[in-house]
DNA sequence: GATCTGATGTCAGTTACTGTCATCACAGTA
DNA sequence: TACTGTGATGACAGTAACTGACATCAGATC
């Protein structure tokens, strides 16, 4: 393989998840990426900051289908809507690359150093949305608590998604992870420091039954 | 300094963060940590994993009062009102060390490797809240989601809280928080693929100016 | 064909982190 | 008092992630 051949970072991407799931991350030297990619240690870190930062290239793309998505949704819609929506549609994208998913994700869910990553990727997410939000009027802290609502109702629509056996839709998981959020958010809003207790827990576990298939 | 001063750990936490403040995280070596402490590099790693941990030594005792509180709320409480109750509990302790609070959050702030650890230790309180509430009769995916929202809520409001002038009470800012998710999250469960949107963005500003003092 | 530019290779260096073994303080015990 | 076991620490060598500096090469432009 000579020294110019083209796409360089994408066989970097790709040595390095084939050695990551054969023989896990940790047990992965960056010197073995490169030599299966044909390059050496020193141009693997010319494209990717760190070790770890390979297997989340995409990240970047997902953020800007999101916030294009919030931004450019009509003025009409909610804020939490309009990152459901957005959610979906994120949902969707990662739907066509299953296979790929499951893979990324079954190494980075076997190693902590890669969970942190993952999660300053998320919370990354979550403050572009909560810009975006603020650009269509939404004021703080709601701005930024609907965002990290959001990303909580993505992670866990997700999980269940990758878990599964190939039967579930991704954007119909989110709506219905939305649902449960609604649910068990739904409840007395507090107007000082005594709260509004007594509430029975029968109510969350009955909407989450009727919002399924 | 001999070789068997008492409390190796607590002299090794103070030093490391005297020093992260002084000159920066990724300035400080783990041997002038160490040096500071009366100790070797060698018997830091014996004491924290690696040399971010030491300013997370905390985590433990947290998670502790935290899933205790949950297990330990009365069953006519509501599971997101019984994580709301754990979360102002861990609140009140961290507002007795403010000061001390916010040196360490300044360095956090700073570096996002830093940032990178605080998520993890944030999704593993999420994660054993979960467990928690499991415990107490909530079925999955509401638990999951509920732990979730309890943890996005006590973001926002640490976040204000520490950036703040000293002012703010941690309970109150806490449950300001769950109220104002309350609001942002009140909406139509949909029942389908199609949603319901429609819905003005007043209500939630709406709801945020009636939660304050 | 000369030159410029950007991507890559080479090499030396720092530092986080680990494994291994020696050493020391202290506690118990005869 | 001497002996012994135990746990914490020190000493030292080694690996690998990551960085800085400079050389080199392929292709584009003139």
């Amino acid at each position: 393989m000579g020294r110019w051949e083209p796409n360089a970072r994408g066989r970097l991407e790709q040595a390095a998840l084939e050695l990551y799931v054969e023989r896990g991350f940790e047990q992965t030297t960056v010197a073995e990426i490169a030599e299966r990619a044909g390059l050496t240690e020193r141009t693997f870190f010319r494209h990717f900051a760190d070790k770890r930062e390979v297997l989340f290239a995409g990240a970047g793309a997902l953020q800007e289908l999101l916030t294009t998505a919030v931004v450019g949704a009509p003025d009409s819609v909610a804020p939490l809507e309009a990152v459901a929506t957005a959610l979906e549609a994120a949902g969707a994208l990662l739907q066509e690359r299953r296979e790929y998913s499951r893979r990324r994700q079954a190494v980075i869910n076997a190693n902590p150093a890669l969970q942190e990553r993952e999660l300053i990727k998320l919370a990354a997410l979550a403050s572009a949305l909560a810009d975006a939000l603020r650009r269509r009027g939404v004021t703080d802290p709601a701005a930024g608590l609907t965002a990290e609502a959001g990303i909580a109702v993505f992670k866990i629509a997700f999980e269940h998604w990758i878990s599964g056996t190939g039967e579930a839709d991704m954007p119909q998981l989110i709506r219905e992870s939305l649902d449960e959020l609604r649910a068990v958010t739904a409840g007395h809003v507090s107007t000082g420091g005594d709260a509004g207790y007594g509430q029975s827990q029968t109510r969350s576990s009955q909407a989450r039954s009727t919002a399924g298939t």
